[in-house]
DNA sequence: TTTTCGGGTTGACAATGTCTACGAATTGGT
DNA sequence: ACCAATTCGTAGACATTGTCAACCCGAAAA
């Protein structure tokens, strides 16, 4: 039979999993159920209890997606600067990407700081959010390295980092800021929160 | 007949907000649902269309509350230290105590920050939440003026403060960053996170 | 006294997550 | 080749939820 229609062609965990991707981005978080995802793959409703552990453990299974994305944004971001460049430069520009791809998800990007929603314990989501953790300690250590805070214990240092750039992102993909600082550009906020927490102009615009 | 059992002295209204805060203190965020504050009550599931606008109503009027907490906290806590003193030290205590009062309610701080389960046009919600954002600029506004960072937009700079503290609140009341930083305590991490945000120690341990 | 109306009750409705029993199809063993 | 077992999706039931409309009662107003 090889392959069918190319929409069938996933098996059905994926097809699940990519249709509440596209249903978040579409009409986000609030209109997002099991059984509108089933319908939307073209199964029943009883069809992802096979393949998920409930409701938690699909969505904990696009959050770990969402992880992934977020950690190859923020180490493309971190990338474009050269390697051998200030590596506070360089955590800056982690975290304006991290900033950026934030606010151009903002369902998934809640979904995945909602844990009444999702199961920790899946195996992908752990190991997903971990590993995104654990690429801004090197960052934090190699700007440590080159002097900056030197002395600090690097994993709490890179948790406060993570707060503060955490922080921006969700009150600004949430629009908490757009009524309190009408004005400003993301851009603005996240070069004053850059410079805030690095202490100095760093990151430039993006691009 | 003027008064009846303490419990039912106070409007339904009041006491909806009541029994839903103690629900949110004492099951969390997902077990909060219109019919289970109204059987708490000990009122039918329809009542509570009478006082509010469905369950966002209800809701944000509950949220309107927290802001009310956080507020007050929030002064509370920079009104420790003698209004004569080091500006920006007065702002790191109000930065403490947002983040104490946070991770103290963990249940109530998540549902303040939900704006797709609330109505932001509620009049209390948006007269609480407006009014904590302005009392921050204040303290914003007097650390520039005594030279902190000193000629920046203050809207924007109260902003940034907020989303660096906002982001320890959050992350951490979520227990996000017990993983991650397993030994820290929250005041190391509140700590390093206004050190880094402020450029120099502040604030020193609560109370 | 009669009317009006604020407030609470009741029942209905659609939608949701989860559970169970069922069926069909593919696979593996002999 | 045949039978058994396992996989995977279906169908229905159930409890719970938010919302809405009709009803009802008691007190204030006319």
């Amino acid at each position: 039979m090889a392959a069918r229609l190319s929409a069938t062609a996933l098996p059905l965990d994926r097809r699940l999993v990519d249709e509440a991707l596209t249903l978040l981005r579409e009409e986000g978080l609030e209109s997002l159920s099991l059984r509108r995802i089933a319908r939307r793959a073209g199964v029943s409703h009883g069809a992802p209890q096979r393949h998920f552990d409930g409701l938690a453990g699909l969505l904990s299974q696009v959050a770990a997606h969402g992880f992934g994305l977020l950690s190859r944004a923020v180490e493309e971001g971190a990338g474009r600067l050269p390697p051998g460049s200030d590596p506070v430069a360089r955590l800056a520009a982690a975290g304006r990407a991290y900033v950026e791809i934030a606010v151009a998800n903002p369902a998934l990007f809640a979904l995945m700081f909602r844990p009444e929603d999702l199961d920790m314990q899946t195996p992908d989501l752990a190991r997903e959010s971990q590993a995104a953790f654990e690429a801004l300690v090197r960052h934090v250590r190699a700007a440590q390295d080159a002097g900056w805070q030197a002395g600090r214990d690097t994993r709490l240092l890179a948790g406060c980092v993570w707060a503060a750039v955490h922080g921006l992102a969700v009150l600004w993909a949430q629009g908490a800021l757009s009524g309190p600082v009408p004005h400003a550009s993301l851009d603005d906020a996240v070069a004053t929160t850059l410079e805030l927490a690095f202490g100095c102009r760093h990151g430039g615009s993006h691009v």
